[in-house]
DNA sequence: CCGTATTCTGGGAGCGCTCCCAGAACGGCG
DNA sequence: CGCCGTTCTGGGAGCGCTCCCAGAATACGG
């Protein structure tokens, strides 16, 4: 005649626990919780326990005798088509697991769309629900790392918003990513060495275009506009762009283009235009992504530690949820060219 | 002086909505969650509580007072490579994301790796952290999908373990989908159409070899043994069965792969034999993936509707929580080909 | 107009845990 | 051997909510 309800699905709590190995509540909590204030045989009476009953903290218990929730969240652009295509999507998500595993933090996906559910979801996040926020693909005017640092919750994006970036942060090295691009078509005798950029409001795509311009005049290339075509990390931009520069400068021998997506758009254009990569024209991309490795010819491409991003970002938000280092760190990891056919 | 100490961030609690309202807490409790039994005017009281304070319940005491956690896990197979590839993974949890959206359930990633982890993840999933569970990519022998069901645990996979599954699953019509393939090889005048399959221990890839076989027949073209080739769902595998087939019929001229990447190996190989595609050799792959719509030629494909299956997958589970429908729904979606340059 | 059925409402109990305080047990020193 | 400091331990209080039970308010029939 159900002595007790089952409760939690039957699962024993930590009274029983601490009733099985006589000891009271307050002590098994500390054992379970690792705190050094125990004695070796009591600690050790607890873990018999613990074991012996299968027990497993009741997380929502937790959650709310003290106040935090032992789960982060990643906010993750819905509208944003470019953020889901591959690699990066799966690769942060692999890279934040990776970091998580160890750790009994808990993983939460959150998809948000425009601005008024941004503003909505900080609400929300701070509603405790959350330790702490992993922000990717985050826009210039984005409110929500600021509406996060005001509301003083541990956050890290990936990528920066500017140069000076007030949040903690994880970002490629776009720079020098650039750069060992226009390096490598220098090496191979390239002279007119264009580019086609990303979006400028998104700061990773400015730094791109600016270790171009850099490793071009490093090159003794001085600076020509109109080797610079704007687009927008779309396939269809990629291809206009593409279209620009060749009515402005025929005698372009090597494109840049900011993403391996529009490098695909620029080759379609390349190819019809009767140039051949890379005979006539190199074609560089940049992330590295399925489609440069399946591209004809095989598409050089930028290489970005995505998940190795991911795996950084996961452990930056631990610490700051932990209290530790409260300046904000700023990491760049480094990018790698990875060369194939197309050059 | 902090005549309180600031609870949860300082968030306005059920009792001081209840307290604005000038009603009781049990009362507050009702209009929160949409009971009927309460007066409208009284409804109209709590509810502008709400908007003033700008409450949000607290889901940890929600969780435990509820003995639920309006949450449910994504269990995602960490090792498996495949799964995290284009396009699946992303396309699945934006359906999913989709589906939760209206909702305010939580979605938890969590990544599993071998089988000794799935075991603690059934015992961790149970001590209620989750009120459902969606699994995907499940191979026949994984231990979770039994244990679940023994636990009682709410469940929906996507796609399915054998004809006869017990769990609740979600799967694309694998089937048709390679009927239309083939059917498609044969009206375009292709006698020799041969197969690379994926690992027979996957029952999607089962189905698409009996849907390859049944179309064959249908189409008069006997079976031939030396037409199918095995193969993993690897570019390396497809590559190596691309080889196979053209030594054992040297005269092949059209071949169905059960994945993109499969076929993305094939194609080098044909490439290498000197067989244009689609002059010589008719190409087509299964998924519909970025690496088809950038191949070159373009990759004819399946188009398995996978966010849809995301969305489906969590209504089915939702419904399953709600406790409605206790008879395990079966759900197949269409598939659809995607016809490109490659046949 | 009263009794009874029917709504509506307030608040106690309790979910399982952490925090913290006070008391018990132990140790070292004079 | 007694005193005080230190370590260890038990358990009360409380986190914010839902569940549920009585009691209050209201409705209805005779």
């Amino acid at each position: 005649m159900a002595a007790a309800r089952v409760r939690s699905g039957g699962r024993p709590t930590l009274e029983e626990v601490a009733a099985r190995a006589g000891v009271g509540r307050g002590t098994a909590s500390r054992v379970i919780n690792g705190s050094p204030r125990v004695s070796p045989h009591t600690r050790e009476a607890v873990e018999a326990a613990v074991a012996e009953l299968g027990y497993v903290p009741n997380r929502a218990a937790r959650a709310l005798a003290g106040n935090r929730t032992d789960a982060i969240a990643l906010v993750v652009p819905e509208p944003e088509t470019r953020f889901f295509a591959e690699p990066y999507f799966s690769d942060i998500v692999r890279g934040v697991g990776a970091a998580l595993a160890d750790t009994d933090m808990q993983l939460l996906l959150t998809l948000v769309g425009n601005d008024r559910e941004r503003r909505r979801l900080a609400q929300y996040l701070t509603a405790h629900r959350v330790d702490g926020v992993l922000l990717v693909s985050v826009h210039a005017a984005d409110p929500l790392p600021d509406l996060l640092e005001q509301l003083g919750m541990p956050a890290v994006m990936s990528g920066r918003r500017s140069a000076s970036e007030t949040l903690a942060s994880v970002d490629s090295d776009n720079f020098a990513g650039a750069g060992a691009a226009v390096g490598h078509l220098v090496s191979r005798g390239r002279r007119a060495i264009a580019t086609i950029t990303g979006p400028q409001d998104v700061y990773g795509a400015q730094r791109r275009l600016d270790g171009y311009r850099a490793a071009m005049s490093e090159a003794g290339l001085g600076p020509d506009e109109r080797l610079i075509a704007p687009a927008d990390f779309s396939e269809e931009g990629g291809a206009r762009a593409m279209r620009e520069l060749l009515a402005r400068r025929p005698d372009v021998d090597a494109v840049f283009a900011a993403s391996d997506v529009m490098a695909a758009g620029a080759r379609q254009v390349l190819r019809e235009a009767g140039r051949r990569i890379p005979d006539d024209v190199a074609l560089i991309g940049f992330d590295d992504s399925a489609v440069a490795r399946h591209m004809d010819p095989a598409l050089t491409s930028v290489r970005q530690p995505i998940e190795e991003m991911g795996r950084t970002m996961a452990r930056v938000l631990l610490d700051e949820i932990a209290g530790e280092h409260r300046e904000r760190p700023q990491i760049v990891l480094p990018t790698e060219l990875v060369v194939r056919d197309s050059s």
